[in-house]
DNA sequence: CATCAAGTTGAGCATATGCTCAATTGAGCG
DNA sequence: CGCTCAATTGAGCATATGCTCAACTTGATG
């Protein structure tokens, strides 16, 4: 392959890495269908990173971040009840599931490894920050809101993430259509809650 | 290893098996780990499971329904709105978060494996169409109660399957008392909601 | 051009996995 | 006692995995 500067070379490492664990699965990415993908041999990839334990982490890092940084720049502008509407309905645009597939299978693994569990207890923290931030400032607009917004925001992250779960499954009943709806009817819930 | 019957050693081998996918995960479990567990030689697992995929599929089917199962006779004749309570609070008495564990494992892994999906989808649909039972019930019982009993049902189910997963992330800000608090809050969201 | 450090290689080791198959054991039965 | 057949064995094959290491290539620098 050709050369490049360390820098790159470890950056498309990591985007090759995040293809590759979204195909077969966290446990089941391989060193090598990272360096087939890009065509290098197995030596470089130690190189920039010691152990795959550590690449598999930086992948869903960076994979987890990007999410994140993604759903921000979509709802930016937004008046809040109206981004928090758009931010649930992110993961029925997700074409083909990818970001929840990825965001599960590492919550899910991350029992087993502490460089996921750190990657992922960050990942969370942000998340269910910005579904907080967003229905306070919804309850500032218009007067009502949820009694408490943190525990709200863990309601609806939480519930995202089961309803996500249950549409991952093969031959799931659930559906993006029945997913959103569930959701739209969990806002309303926690917004029209008396305090 | 001293002789059995078919169906004894059948069963025993599930047992094992079940066993080790709780303490390496779906995707590490080996069928070498099963057989050393019960000291049996290797080509015993393969005369009564055709592969290692039958025999993972039987292990999750078997934990699924004996959870089930177990938790139908924890709430057996209490009153609706009791026995709401008292499932909610099974996650948190869970010694291990074990069941938990062996749940969100194989939903996750279930969008690889035809055969898990099968077990899956059939344990979840149960699962949900408990607590809508229990829904309904507690309607009639104080008058009020959810609007649409399935739809507060799915709700509730991937708000214990979305906690679960959050608590079962080492170092995780999730406790068992904030997980039922936000079930317990949950419940009252969706009885107290007007039609 | 020569030098040198950084980028890169890939054969190879140790270990692990699912599964096969010919052979062995043993309980029940006539 | 011998016979039969289900229960059981375990060495072994093909394949896969993380990681090492000595050697090689190449671009920049003086």
């Amino acid at each position: 392959m050709a050369r490049m500067s360390g820098a790159d070379r470890r950056q498309q490492i990591v985007a090759a890495a995040i293809e590759v664990i979204l195909q077969r699965g966290l446990a089941q990415a391989a060193t090598r269908d990272v360096t087939r993908a890009i065509g290098v041999g197995s030596g470089l990839l130690h190189h920039y990173f010691p152990s795959w334990a550590e690449l598999r982490a930086e992948a869903v890092r960076q994979a987890a971040w990007q999410e994140i940084d993604a759903v921000k720049a979509a709802i930016s502008g937004l008046p809040a009840r109206a981004a928090m509407q758009r931010l649930a309905d992110w993961m029925i645009d997700d074409e083909d599931m990818r970001h929840w597939r990825l965001w599960l299978n590492a919550q899910d693994e991350a029992h087993r490894d502490p460089l996921l569990a750190e990657v992922m207890n960050a990942a969370m923290l942000a998340w269910r920050g910005l579904i907080a931030e967003l229905l306070r400032e919804a309850g500032e607009e218009t007067g009502g809101g949820p009694a408490d917004a943190d525990a709200a925001a863990w309601r609806l992250a939480a519930l995202m993430d089961g309803l996500a779960g249950a549409m991952l499954v093969r031959d799931s009943v659930m559906t993006p259509q029945i997913a959103r709806n569930l959701i739209g009817m969990q806002l309303r819930l926690e917004c029209d809650s008396s305090a």
